[in-house]
DNA sequence: AGCACGCCGACT
DNA sequence: GTCGGCGTGCTC
């Protein structure tokens, strides 16, 4: 098209799979800026987008008008915006689900931005006699507050009276002691100066102290670098972090918090309230409502919280006042987005304190290997805690060699033994075991049928307390009749074990002792997980047994005993990652033991115990062994070292999948780059899964610029194949699961 | 992703 | 004759 009729038009990204922006007319009254969403019409709909770039000219001669400006200022800040377009191009994924993808749900639809309520006292709650609310000390508290504030808003009033604050606020209301006032948050001064106070719970330990020293000498280099704090479990990073906080939320600048999804939010959270009882502190995780999203995110853009802890999507929060941003487990694989917009949370958390110019400190006991490869760059710098707090030492690992004990369950005699011994001294108990339900395996003993899914051609695991078997891959599940389908017999029979059959097992050879299971299937009823943790927290003892939910992050003092059942399959797993993870797993795990007075003790049962990775870890522990598993990579050019991405396909129909797998194989095999190289095309591990045929090609390069190049090259040939029958591709750049 | 357009088989 | 299946390509 020509270029002779120039039109004044801005550029818009829709929430579309689409890989490239939409020009629309503006009209001369309306101030579009970068940032700000828009209503616009596509095809016959109306749909929401979002003002990339303004003042363009269009290469179109006509251009549909803007609708509707939804907002004055932007949703979006120039520095976001500049975060989300750079991962938009680092992850081929198109900019527009990406933009979206940072705003909270009920903005992304399109609702305006919420006005901010400012509570404040009337005057006749400034002037109310003190006795008149003796009745109502909830009450009393909220007025005195609001009064002593001179305007509140509702992230100061939950953090004073709680979750039923508004109940509180209603009454006051109702007796015109207070009115709220509603502010357009454009129009927000900057926040109201708020108190500061530390409340510390006890002084550091001479390790703790240096360390923070040396974070401090950091955070004030000219050239910032992110800090990978390698702490063992029971350290005591924690305390640390508060104390790094501290002088950033003195300085009236917000602070970050990246932390795994297992529902570790509510302790850190009581944990940095107490010790930071001033500030406003709020949560972004996936169990929120809409409305409290858009609360947090709004209070985060407006300054009003001081600290937001989050998982993995809270790194786009917009910040008024950005002062520091910190991820704790910082190795955690939940980091990365697994559906959808495929990313890494930590790596977009250093690029956007980096973008920022703020500093970054990553915690782990356990660090990645792409951050100690950092680390030996000198990209990062480093800095450790060796030593537990107090008397409390770090517990010995000691390898059982099961292939001469007796079994029941998979649980040893000696480990019996000894799970005996620690209750008797009224101490608690934990065991671990990666595997939810009764058992793997469900199957016949006459003819061999086992339980198979029928959408994914992987064996479910039997689940006795729901008399079911379940896919795990994909929920699929049936219900488990007494003979088998194939032959009738009645000899239906189990193989393996998983927590449930554990717990059994144990509550048959303990019975005057609860155990108490922990895994996604015991914990979905809301608030049940606090039930069973408050039962642990009692100090009583117990038997815990639980899947990876119960790896991290928790302190029972009173368990003295670990015991990690089942880690011999990870030691011959295909994936070059499995080796890495198992450590981490192990010491985390191990980690939960000897936290209070008594020392702990830790089992790992195997029939491996010669495997050179487990001899290295109890010998030389983590630093050592990461490192031997670094170098192993650095061999086969594996990341971190080299980089890859994956190109997966899938459709209902096998042959289609292969198809379109096949050509776009054939495609790029004939570029013939030197610099990259190709695994495949070949079926996914996981072949089948939700009744789609899986194939993927695995694409390497020594140089991220390389690969880069390549997948544009991937993604305008994907182009150009045409698409029957529902394919489905997606491009996985940095992959960590490759199922 | 939606959605319309268009080209072929099978139905009142 | 037309209804509707899905393959194809576009959305400013």
């Amino acid at each position: 098209m020509s270029k002779e009729h120039p039109t004044k038009a801005v550029r818009v990204a829709i929430q579309r799979p689409l890989y490239k922006l939409l020009d629309y007319a503006c009209d001369v009254d309306i101030q579009p800026k970068p940032g700000c969403r828009v209503k616009v019409s596509l095809g016959n709909s109306v749909i929401t987008g979002i003002i990339v770039e303004t003042d363009v000219e269009s290469e179109f001669a006509t251009l549909k008008p803007i609708i509707e400006l939804i907002d004055e200022s932007p949703v979006i800040d120039e520095k976001l915006m500049g975060l989300l377009h750079w991962s938009s191009s680092y992850y081929f994924h198109p900019l527009g689900e990406v933009l979206f993808h940072a705003l909270p749900v009920d903005l992304r639809k399109g609702k305006s931005v919420p006005k901010v309520e400012i509570w404040n006292a009337t005057s006749a709650g400034l002037e109310l006699p003190k006795d008149e609310l003796k009745r109502a000390p909830k009450q009393q508290a909220m007025l005195d507050y609001v009064i002593q504030k001179d305007g509140a808003d509702a992230n100061n009033l939950k953090q004073l009276l709680g979750d039923n604050w508004r109940n509180t606020s209603r009454e006051l209301i109702k007796k015109e002691l207070i009115a709220i006032e509603e502010i357009d948050p454009q129009k927000l001064t900057a926040p109201a100066t708020h108190v500061f106070s530390v409340n510390p719970p006890h002084q550091l330990t001479e390790e703790q102290q240096q360390c923070l020293t040396d974070i401090d000498a950091h955070f004030n280099e000219p050239k910032l670098r992110p800090i990978l704090l390698h702490g063992i479990t029971g350290s005591g990073k924690t305390e640390v972090y508060l104390s790094v906080i501290a002088p950033i939320l003195k300085a009236k600048k917000q602070v970050l918090v990246l932390i795994p999804e297992i529902g570790l939010t509510p302790q850190l959270l009581s944990r940095f309230r107490q010790y930071f009882p001033d500030s406003n502190i709020d949560c972004l995780h996936s169990g929120l409502a809409d409305g409290e999203r858009t609360r947090v995110w709004l209070g985060a853009k407006t300054g009003s919280i001081d600290i937001v802890i989050g998982t993995r999507s809270a790194v786009f929060t917009p910040l008024l006042n950005p002062g520091m941003i910190l991820i704790d487990e910082e190795h955690d694989a939940s980091f990365k987005q697994q559906e959808g917009f495929l990313y890494q949370g930590r790596d977009m958390a250093i690029k956007r304190a980096h973008d920022l110019g703020i500093p970054i400190l990553l915690g782990s006991a356990t660090p990645s290997l792409e951050s100690l490869y950092n680390v030996e760059k000198e990209r990062y710098h480093y800095l450790r805690l060796n030593n537990r707090p107090g008397a409390s030492n770090p517990p010995d690992i000691a390898l059982q060699d099961i292939r001469t004990l007796p079994l029941d369950a998979g649980i040893s005699s000696l480990m019996m033994t000894d799970i005996r011994q620690h209750l008797d001294n009224n101490n608690q108990v934990m065991l671990f075991l990666n595997r939810r339900g009764f058992a793997p395996v469900l199957m016949c003993q006459d003819c061999g049928w086992h339980a198979v899914c029928s959408h994914c051609d992987m064996g479910m695991t039997y689940h006795a307390s729901m008399g079911k078997v379940i896919c795990h891959h994909c929920g699929y599940e049936e219900r488990v009749k007494s003979t088998c389908p194939d032959c009738n017999s009645t000899k239906l029979t189990t193989q393996g074990q998983g927590t449930e059959r554990i717990e059994e097992v144990l509550n048959t050879h303990f019975p005057e002792t609860p155990v108490i299971r922990i895994d996604r299937d015991s914990t979905s009823r809301k608030g049940s997980l606090e039930e069973k943790l408050e039962l642990v927290n009692s100090g009583e003892p117990v038997i815990l047994i639980g899947t990876q939910m119960l790896t991290k992050g928790h302190d029972f003092p009173k368990l003295t005993l670990v015991g990690i059942l089942d880690v011999d399959q990870a030691l011959f797993s295909m994936d070059y990652r499995a080796h890495e993870r198992l450590a981490q797993q192990v010491l985390q795990v191990a980690g939960r033991a000897g936290r209070g007075a008594a020392k702990g003790k830790v089992i790992l049962q195997t029939s491996q115990p010669q495997h050179p990775m487990l001899l290295s870890l109890l010998s030389q522990g983590y630093a050592n062994t990461a490192q031997q598993i670094l170098n192993e990579r650095k061999l086969w050019n594996y990341p971190p070292l080299g980089c890859q991405a994956l190109v997966r396909v899938n459709a209902l129909d096998l042959q289609l999948a292969h198809n379109f797998i096949s050509t776009l194989g054939a495609d790029l095999a004939a570029i013939n780059s030197e610099k990259v190289m190709l695994l495949g095309p070949m079926p996914s591990p996981l072949a089948r899964r939700a009744k789609r045929y899986r194939f993927q090609l695995l694409i390497s390069a020594e140089k991220r610029g390389d690969l880069h190049g390549f997948l544009h090259s991937v993604l305008s040939i994907i182009s150009k194949i045409r698409k029957t029958g529902g394919v489905r591709w997606v491009i996985d750049v940095d992959p960590v699961d490759f199922l």
